[in-house]
RNA sequence: GGCCCGUUGGUCUAGCGGUUAGGACGCCUCCCUUUCACGGAGGAGACCACGGGUUCGAUUCCCGUACGGGUCACCA
């Protein structure tokens, strides 16, 4: 288990060199790679995380592994109404099952307890800050109704004017006005004064110096008329609170990232380091989404991927070590992990190549490793449900899966012999279930083209058969090479020019398909008890 | 539409002023071989988006254009 080298206690004035101009501090490389690092990963439980949001999470970890770090986890539930119950917890099973490590959260605690926005709220947490905006003139009270904000938007498109709230009538108003308008009850939002006439700069560790002009910058709410605070808020807050020294989070966030500089100048905060990671797309080049499919975290689980494998593939999507690297383990990657390797444009999530990693990481499993995580995988009921799924239906590999389970409970010696002659045909852990089924079935499904090809109008076939029969009965086990001595002797005597014509029939006879393990290596693991009885059923549909 | 970001083969990318522009996925061919797969060897595929500069020299630096993406909520 990874521990922070660095002691908690150490959190706190920040040294210069962290300040948001660190890129331009001529600092060599060497001594930045020891800079102390806090990362926050800060999800919102309103949905299912997706492979983007863990890949920010991976980042998020490997930044603070690279620099012997500490990663913690904030969850962002602001927002009452989005948050989805169970949510929350699947978000720290997704970021857990990809092998990331935090050091705090809300699943953990830490110094900086509580982990959860919500709770904080609770605890009065955000309003001292947000009077000390109130009073230092940087927020102000706004009392327009939805219906007024719909009515400026409206006004806003069609005169095509920027979109945003400006100020209104609130953003200056007289104490009066306002108390009035708290007098007669109603519920104002807070939000923050943008500055006027400026130039913002948000120093981003990837793209470097992004202007915004402050006049296009509207003032965004900071504290809800429910009395919550906004992400735009309650983040900064918690990032300051909480000494986080990188920002790592979506591209998506970009546009919004000059609100947050302001407000840690309003506040006389020294402002972490931004880094706006590019987004991933799907297909069709519009960011990676639900409507995508196949694109939530724990899917990946359940269609069969190694865990390694998809953090290694995502990963390698907007960020890259620098030479010809690619399949790395989360060790190297934490140690090869630099922003300077990180990508500003968004990358397209190719699936195909995930399968490719993924067969990469199954081939390289050791035996015991090969067994126990097939075992987990089969014994899963993620998996059948993901199978039985409308969008993912597959009904061999629920039948398979199915078969290996309760193989795996009911003969693990057989199990463990039949795994590794399928390993290095497969690609997801899925496909075990299909490609072994026919070891553990009574009666194999013959494939209709193999039986067509192997079993009509071939006459040394019936003899084939009985020539296997008649060599397997009465024997409790058939080596490797028994099993091709018989074969190679029935070639021999018949006077075949090579081994095909023999091994493709009894190939078909044995396991229905043409393709598959070598078949000797097949023969011995089937055993002659199977073999006979398969024999003997395919001589009854020789043609 | 405003603002912001981006642009190396179909995809992920290396490159960080001078390269026959490298690798990987996918695709094709061949080899290995009892099939499939693995593995190995090749191949097709990029006028480095376009147009201007800067420079002896630009894929690399600067400026435009085009195209793509992101964002414009009392959501994050």
């Amino acid at each position: 288990m990874y521990a922070p080298k660095r002691k908690l206690d150490s959190v706190g004035p920040r040294p210069f060199f962290l300040s948001s101009n660190w890129l331009d501090s001529p600092l060599p490389g060497t001594f930045r790679a020891r800079m102390f690092v806090r990362v926050r990963y800060a999800p919102s439980p309103t949905g299912s995380p997706h492979v983007g949001n863990i890949r920010t999470a991976l980042f998020c970890h490997f930044f603070a592994r690279h620099h012997d770090g500490v990663m913690f986890v904030r969850i962002e539930d602001t927002d009452r109404a989005r948050t989805v119950p169970g949510v929350e917890e699947e978000i720290l099973e997704s970021i857990r099952w990809a092998g990331i490590e935090w050091q705090e959260g809300p699943d953990k605690g830490g110094p900086f307890a509580p982990y959860k926005q919500s709770e904080r709220q609770a605890q009065g947490i955000y309003q001292p800050y947000i009077d000390e905006l109130l009073n230092s003139g940087n927020a102000y009270k706004a009392f327009d109704t939805p219906e007024e904000l719909d009515e400026m938007r409206q006004y806003q498109q069609i005169n095509k004017k920027p979109f945003g709230y400006f100020g209104g009538v609130w953003r200056d108003a007289s104490a009066e006005t306002v108390a009035s308008a708290e007098a007669e009850g109603k519920r104002p939002v807070i939000r923050l004064k943008m500055p006027r006439g400026k130039m913002l700069v948000v120093n981003d560790a990837i793209r470097g110096r992004v202007e915004f002009e402050s006049d296009l910058v509207d003032d965004p709410v900071l504290i809800k008329a429910d009395g919550m605070p906004t992400y735009h808020f309650a983040a900064m807050v918690d990032d300051h609170l909480m000494g986080t020294t990188h920002i790592i989070r979506g591209e998506e966030w970009i546009s919004s990232a000059p609100k947050h500089v302001w407000l840690f100048e309003a506040f006389g905060w020294n402002p972490p380091v931004f880094v706006h990671v590019p987004v991933i797309k799907g297909k069709d080049g519009a960011k990676l989404s639900k409507r995508h499919g196949d694109t939530r975290m724990l899917d990946y689980r359940a269609a069969g991927y190694i865990p390694d494998a998809l953090a290694n593939f995502i990963t390698l999507i907007g960020w890259a070590p620098g030479g010809d690297r690619e399949i790395m383990s989360m060790e190297e990657i934490a140690s090869a992990f630099r922003l300077e390797g990180l990508q500003p444009s968004p990358g397209v999530f190719d699936a195909d190549k995930l399968k490719w990693m993924n067969g990469n990481y199954i081939r390289a499993l050791s035996p015991s490793e090969l067994i126990s995580t097939v075992s987990a995988y089969v014994s899963n009921p993620e998996v059948a449900a993901y199978f039985s799924s409308e969008e993912h239906k597959d009904d061999a590999v629920v039948s398979g899966v199915a078969l290996l389970r309760s193989a795996f409970a009911e003969r693990p010696d057989y199990v463990h012999q039949v795994l590794p002659l399928e390993q290095e045909r497969v690609t997801t852990l899925a496909e075990f279930g299909p490609a072994c089924a026919f070891f553990f079935v009574d009666e194999v499904d013959f494939d209709e083209k193999a039986t067509e090809k192997w079993f009509v109008g071939q006459a040394h076939v019936g003899p084939l058969f009985d020539h296997l029969i008649a060599g397997l009965t009465g024997k409790n086990a058939a080596s490797h090479e028994e099993c091709k001595a018989m074969v190679q002797e029935f070639v021999d005597k018949n006077g075949l020019e090579k081994l095909g014509p023999a091994v493709h029939p009894t190939r078909v006879a044995l396991t229905g398909k043409t393709a598959g393990p070598g078949l000797f290596e097949l023969m011995e693991v089937l055993g002659p008890a199977r073999m006979i009885k398969r024999l003997q059923r395919a001589k009854g549909m020789l043609k």
